[in-house]
DNA sequence: CTCCAATCTGGAGTGCGCTCCAGGTCAAGG
DNA sequence: CCTTGACCTGGAGCGCACTCCAGATTGGAG
């Protein structure tokens, strides 16, 4: 059973330290575990776990829905229903997030081109 | 010319009047028009420079960026060149966000299609 | 054995982007 | 006129997600 000190664990999860000490100390990562010393080691296990959080976090989850979302996976297998649920809702409003992104980008680029076939020539119309 | 008051400036732009005023304390929105009484005004070009606003903060950009973008573009025509190099960088950042936020949306669609072909089935993994 | 980099704890502090509040002013309808 | 609701100002407060700090271990290299 492999093993990894705090810091493998977050160059391999991308979380820095105190984020590693601050998802455990809500709850949101439970039951590291330690060296006779104290010291945490991550398993392969908390290490999947890490990885779920960064896609949720990186999608926009906000860290109280990981939280209910990780303490229901703890609860067993009756709640398999409920995540899902979670995970589709939260599927949902990402998809919703991409089509803004998409839409505003779009914009973005009008006005980049707008900048592009502008050179020299004075246009009647400010920048904004 | 079209004036806006408060309430319909916030209507159409999206932003809440404490926005509105917040923006403007900051110096990102200038120059807003009053009536005698000291009320707000909000002009048609008011109106697309909240939504340039909107466009932006929807994309990520942070604020002290937008401020940047929109002191450049006071100072005057001699600055195109700066405020498109500006938007062309965020745009290729927006890029990779869209580029990322793809990948662990794909993620996550793996995550819910392996809770969905998983009903009653006991599974040998643990939904993490 | 010694050293030093990594790690530990509890708690305070930070940065961002608003959001709310108190206490007053303004203006349109009745 | 009077009421009422929208609006004003300056400044305090908030929610989130970390991030930093001090002071005390720990444990592998030499």
């Amino acid at each position: 059973m492999t093993g990894y000190a705090p810091a493998e664990a977050a160059r391999r999860s991308g979380f820095s330290l105190d984020t590693l000490r601050y998802y455990e100390k809500i709850g949101l990562l439970a039951d590291v575990g330690r060296t006779s010393g104290g010291r945490r080691v991550f398993t392969d296990d908390d290490l999947s776990w890490l990885l779920l959080f960064r896609c949720l976090r990186d999608t926009g989850m906000p860290i109280a829905q990981m939280c209910r979302y990780a303490s229901l996976a703890r609860a067993g297998e009756h709640t398999v229903d409920e995540r899902r649920e979670l995970l589709q809702l939260h599927a949902a409003q990402v998809e919703e997030q991409m089509r803004l992104l998409q839409r505003q980008y779009d914009h973005l680029r009008e006005k980049i081109r707008f900048y592009e076939r502008l050179p020299g020539a004075p246009a009647p119309d400010e920048g904004r």
